[in-house]
DNA sequence: AAAATAGTGTCTTTGAGACAGTATGAC
DNA sequence: GTCATACTGTCTCAAAGACACTATTTT
């Protein structure tokens, strides 16, 4: 598996570059960060991956897998500075929903090296178009059979993860209204929790937690264009996401 | 803040040991793991603080700081493993309930170096006892005022963030559970409950709770020494510690 | 007017809290 | 027996689901 010389510690940037011992002395691993971006697209949630290279030297070659790269300390301030600076870079989006999902480190998961990986989730909005960086061919891939399997380096089980993190919270916050553009109807929003839950909701129940948690709030305008127009809301400012209760599992 | 010279990539173990060429152009963080383990200790919740060396290359002289310390590529399979390993040599506990927390990387979270760490939170039975390892001091500190901050590093919104992580679970988790000896009685486990959420539960909601939930289970010994003995109950193997809904917030 | 979608009212059900009651062992 | 603690029963109340109803627009 490893295949450093056990026989001792081993010279490494740090100490040449700051010369001290103590940190000097420790093999540092590899450390990246990858991101799931769920977004809805042609009404399914869908996660936007990216194909690998095909060089000789590329672990996974032509594998999908999810966005990410390698933390440039002299480019990014912090790990969430750098899943920004790589969700910017994909998807032309500065101002989404990020979270972090948690940390994967092994000696096994990438073939080159022992190496820590940093995993957030983002939730953009359906009615924004990503274009490629040109660096790698990217596209969405609607959540379960769909998905290109199996993906590079262990991003199947970080990808199952980030699902069941999308999915558990669903229950308990507002979440699916990053997925909408930034003003929704009731109905419209309804319909996006249906589709990660997949399941249907009853419309009363819904309307009624959600107005009586003061996550979202009346924009005043209307929604035409269906039959009846239907109020436009917004999220609140402050709201912590949170909803009071869960969804009844009947 | 950051002193390593921007003028280009160096050298680092991983290439001269491996010999790849992109990789090891990479300037790698320093990795980490922290663990925040908690307790009941005197009838209060408690974390197990370290305190720091008083070295002139020491970051943080004589300063508290969670358990922790540089993955070992060589020692450690995974991420999981190392805090496995830190906490077995501080506590001499091999299988408390342990779950990662997040990441925290940035450049300027360690004066050496930029780094990453993976932190992780402990529960351990209050019937365990602790014993040093005989490298740095230790010892519990009930959480509240008596932390003895700043700790080092970031450690305190690390700890702020345990502590969170473990109020907000035990809402709609048996953790608590976690927190006591594998036989408890059910007023014992809502006391621990009481202390965790510093609050007090009525007994007969807390008893249908639980046994509904199917996470606990009859062991059918009892508990004397008190007036009326109480049935003793243990965790449920295959249980994942849910419960149905949260306490009402009343 | 008809159709379709937005939104409301009302009844039922579930489950948690309040709190009084009963059970059982120590002394 | 008395006392303290373990445990249970019953009532109330809050909130979510079911589902029928009304409202407002397009066609």
């Amino acid at each position: 598996m490893k295949k450093i010389s056990p026989s001792g510690p081993v010279d490494t940037a740090g100490s040449v570059a700051k010369g001290n011992k103590l940190v000097g002395a420790i093999i540092r691993p590899l450390v990246t960060v990858d991101i799931a971006i769920f977004s809805i697209r042609n009404d399914a949630l869908s996660v936007l991956l990216v194909q690998r290279g095909e060089g000789p030297e590329e672990p996974f070659p032509l594998r999908w897998a999810l966005p990410g790269g390698f933390v440039h300390v002299q480019m990014d301030a912090t790990i969430e500075a750098c899943a920004r600076r790589k969700l910017l870079e994909k998807t032309g989006v500065t101002s989404p929903y990020l979270e972090q999902l948690g940390s994967w480190g092994s000696a096994d998961r990438d073939p080159r090296d022992w190496s820590v990986t940093n995993v957030y989730f983002a939730l953009i909005a359906s009615d924004l178009s990503t274009q490629s960086d040109g660096i790698a061919p990217q596209q969405w891939f609607p959540v379960g059979d769909a998905i290109p399997r199996p993906l590079a380096f262990d991003h199947d089980r970080l990808l199952d993860a980030a699902l069941k993190r999308l999915r558990d919270k669903v229950e308990y916050t507002v979440l699916p209204a990053s997925l909408l553009p930034v003003e929704f109807t009731l109905p419209e929003l309804q319909r996006t929790f249906e589709i990660v839950l997949n399941r249907e909701l009853d419309k009363s129940a819904f309307r009624t937690r959600m107005l009586s948690a003061n996550v979202i709030e009346e924009t005043g305008r209307y929604r035409s264009g269906s039959r009846r127009p239907a109020l436009l809301y917004r999220l609140a400012e402050d709201s912590a996401h949170q909803l009071p209760a869960t969804f009844r599992k009947n």
